[in-house]
DNA sequence: GCTATATCGCTGCTTAAGCAATGATTGCTT
DNA sequence: AAGCAATCATTGCTTAAGCAGCGATATAGC
């Protein structure tokens, strides 16, 4: 196929580059004012979103399909756990997996939060037709693989081997928080 | 217009947020990668290129049209300037504003890291055919502005007062670096 | 069965981004 | 003309993200 940009002709303007930085910069925090109540993170949303339409997960797999280092991570299960919003419950067959799951609690979070977004995902496009909107959908997601495969493998989400007891993990270490 | 989002199917997967955020999340260290040898920023390379493209600039203009606050730019342009890429020069007219223009080095370096992106781009968007860059592209750009809108008055960039003398800034305070 | 290699979740360290406040300057209102 | 508000670039502080390394566990090769 013949190359898009040429060397002469490449700007900001149809940079697509440039054009994600920016709208992901611009985006972010408009979303994080939505759950400032809750004082959320978006990261930390996405998480809950994630878990509850994956049902569960484990960090490794959060960290490859959505954002994060695992170190990062860990670190937003850590305060999603301590607010009662998550549950971590080692694996009984791989005693290196721990099994995030959304509570009850959790839950209630993200309905009462995707309201909100549901809304300002509708006013902000709100000059669009739902053509247009698929059609962006469609290209980034194109785009993302694209972007997966450049790095590397990006490796299917894969089934969380047997968890049986809730709440079996014995942390080793504590961080900060008193208890 | 009817909205496009329903709280019953609003999921990852349809969700231009989280792809917004997860494209800018995978892209950025690719691209970082890229300037590895040169070892610049993203955000770095960004500001090289308004200044390529725009000609001349201040820093709270660079900060509304690009990505960051002001408070992280100024230190960005410490590191562009102190390597001898761009140059601070306070206007005459406008004692507030300091221009910044790219150095011959600085262009010199656009120019050296510039085929390289290009590259990247053009085999990232190997499977996309020129008409659905071209329509990403513009979705991106209204996308961009809807939620610059959304925020406050994108503000048109202005033109930069006289700028006389060259280096004619007197910093009040130095940052760390000795000199 | 044993060793080498990979994976998982976690921690400490480093760095970059965001926020609030400041001093200097300018423009606006009356 | 004078005072008030706004703007600009900068700084220190706070917080979040990225990276390297670790111990524990699991898998593959032989």
């Amino acid at each position: 196929m013949r190359p898009f940009y040429r060397t002469q002709h490449y700007g900001m303007k149809n940079s697509v580059g440039y054009l994600i930085r920016r709208s992901s910069n611009l985006l972010t925090p408009q979303m994080e004012t939505l759950f400032a109540a809750e004082s959320l993170t978006f990261s930390q949303w996405t998480v809950l979103m994630a878990l509850r339409e994956w049902g569960q997960s484990t960090a490794a797999d959060l960290a490859r399909n959505i954002c994060h280092d695992t170190g990062s991570l860990t670190r937003i299960l850590d305060e999603l756990e301590e607010r009662g919003l998550i549950t971590r419950a080692r694996s009984e067959t791989d005693r290196r997996v721990v099994a995030l799951t959304l509570t009850t609690k959790g839950l209630g979070m993200v309905e009462t939060l995707l309201p909100r977004v549901v809304e300002f995902w509708n006013g902000l496009l709100g000059g669009f037709s739902h053509l247009e909107i698929k059609l962006l959908v469609k290209l980034l997601g194109r785009l993302v693989d694209a972007a997966g495969e450049q790095r590397a493998e990006p490796r299917r989400r894969r089934e969380i081997p047997g968890r049986r007891h809730e709440n079996g993990h014995e942390r080793r270490h504590r961080r900060g928080h008193h208890l």
